[in-house]
DNA sequence: TCTGGGGTCCTAGGACCC
DNA sequence: TCTGGGGTCCTAGGACCC
């Protein structure tokens, strides 16, 4: 059997556990820049609030309702989500992280136990040490196990657990399902199942393996098929390396010149290289992409992406930053105004043993390098996030100034770049991340757990 | 005025090899 | 008149997930 437990309105409900005034009221998280709603309380959903919607459409939508507004604080996210996720690993023999918020966990072990309860002690316990709600899905197979929990969502009589384990309540289960809702169907597919007259996944689970397999020639699609008939086929994830890691941001406003662009693509390559470390892998392909913003209609438009190969594997921020800077360069175009920028590394590999080019830098240097970036690890690691930084990462001295003063909005610490400002670029029209509505964080800074209420 | 940021996998088609 | 029969690899685009 396979268990899925999934935090409940996960952003919404780690704001909710520092502001326990807030239960039962409508809550909202945005995304970055204070973009759009991508958490909602249950409240907040039954007011009908969709996600994605821009947030600067919410009070025209809703003028008269009193909503909790929360800015996306994923220092906060990552540390009670890591929390849950530990409980977990303690109590199963095998789990896979699936995505920030859920979980799978494989439960072969507990065969002679009653699983329902094992689930409901589950949720129990995580809501008593961390504070997270969680829906907890047991059932012989990932595909049914998500419809376990959307159930364990949905009804208050499951406590939280619901197990599908024999035939009987698989059946009923898929004769209450939407098709649209079923794990791995999206917008078109459903669509299409619609259109042919299947509205349930009992409907679609009832048709012929044969012409399901002609129909829609998609693998995927068959073993939906197969899971909801109860097979296990759905092939079980390892924690697997990322094969291709993205850092990329829109603007709080507009970039029109180079400079200032270069300041964001390097930060964003500085960062692709410190996830690649952290993984232990190097890359041998660095893209960069540009973008203005697409929503205005009344600018003029332009978009690229190119990438550059590296002539030895690596993770190393100089050689990262350094190719992306020259991506970058190629693509940039005066005249625009930029709204997002990315960098992306693909090809990667484990970074042990990396096959050095004959005429790169000699293997002396290389390892030179490598001692290099391990320091400035330990060093951002220990005094905190950028203590160190390539050059071409500084900000001029206006962006600087913004993100001081949000630093000491959100936390007293020392740490901080220390570099003097005398590198002063030209003007910008806004540039640091907006978080207007962002809360504390007391799990991981000690001076923010006198901000708590 | 204001519209996120990541990922994975599959497929078809083309280029190339012998 | 007749014009083979395998392969592999790469890429772009689409669909899906959170």
């Amino acid at each position: 059997m396979y268990g899925i437990i999934d935090c409940d309105n996960c952003y919404v409900s780690c704001e909710r556990v520092f502001r326990p005034d807030l239960k039962d009221k409508p809550v909202v998280v945005l995304s970055n820049n204070d973009g759009c709603i991508v958490a909602r309380s249950n409240e907040a959903k039954k007011m009908g609030i969709k996600a994605g919607t821009p947030y600067f459409q919410l009070a025209q939508l809703f003028p008269n309702e009193k909503i909790a507004v929360f800015s996306s604080n994923y220092e906060l996210y990552a540390e009670m989500t890591g929390r849950v996720v530990s409980l977990i690993s303690k109590e199963v023999p095998a789990y896979f992280r699936y995505s920030i918020d859920e979980c799978f966990v494989y439960l072969e072990d507990k065969n002679h136990l009653d699983l329902k309860k094992w689930g409901e002690d589950l949720h129990k316990k995580i809501n008593q040490y961390v504070g997270m709600p969680v829906s907890i899905g047991i059932a012989p197979n990932k595909t049914l196990a998500k419809m376990a929990s959307h159930f364990a969502k949905k009804y208050k009589g499951y406590r939280h657990c619901c197990m599908i384990d024999t035939d009987e309540k698989r059946i009923k289960a898929l004769k209450l399902y939407p098709i649209g809702d079923v794990w791995g169907f999206g917008r078109k597919n459903a669509a299409k199942l619609k259109s042919d007259g299947i509205k349930t996944a009992y409907d679609f689970a009832q048709l012929d393996k044969e012409w399901v397999t002609m129909k829609y020639n998609n693998i995927n699609i068959v073993r939906i098929w197969q899971e909801l008939n109860g097979e296990d086929v759905v092939p079980n994830e390892v924690m697997a390396k990322k094969k291709t890691i993205c850092t990329s941001r829109s603007f709080n406003g507009m970039i029109p010149d180079f400079d200032s662009l270069a300041t964001h693509v390097s930060n964003y390559a500085a960062k692709c290289a410190e996830k690649l470390r952290q993984q232990g892998t190097v890359t041998s392909s660095v893209g960069v992409f540009l973008s203005t913003n697409i929503f205005r209609n009344d600018l003029a438009q332009y978009r690229n992406y190119q990438e550059q190969q590296l002539f030895t594997p690596s993770n190393s921020t100089i050689t990262i930053v350094q190719a992306a800077s020259d991506v970058l360069r190629k693509i940039y175009q005066p005249g625009f105004l930029y709204k997002k920028a990315g960098v992306t590394v693909l090809e990667i590999k484990p970074d042990n043993p990396i096959q050095q080019d004959l005429f790169d830098i000699n293997a002396d240097q290389f390892q030179k390098m490598k001692r290099l970036d391990e320091i400035i690890d330990r060093i951002n690691r220990f005094h905190g996030t950028e203590t160190i930084i390539l050059c071409s990462q500084q900000y001029t001295k206006k962006e600087q100034t913004m993100i001081e003063q949000e630093q000491s909005q959100t936390s007293l610490e020392p740490a901080g770049r220390k570099q003097a400002l005398h590198n002063v670029k030209t003007e910008v029209f806004a540039n640091v991340i907006k978080h207007d509505h962002r809360s504390p964080n007391p799990t991981t800074r000690w001076n923010d757990i006198i901000k708590l209420k």
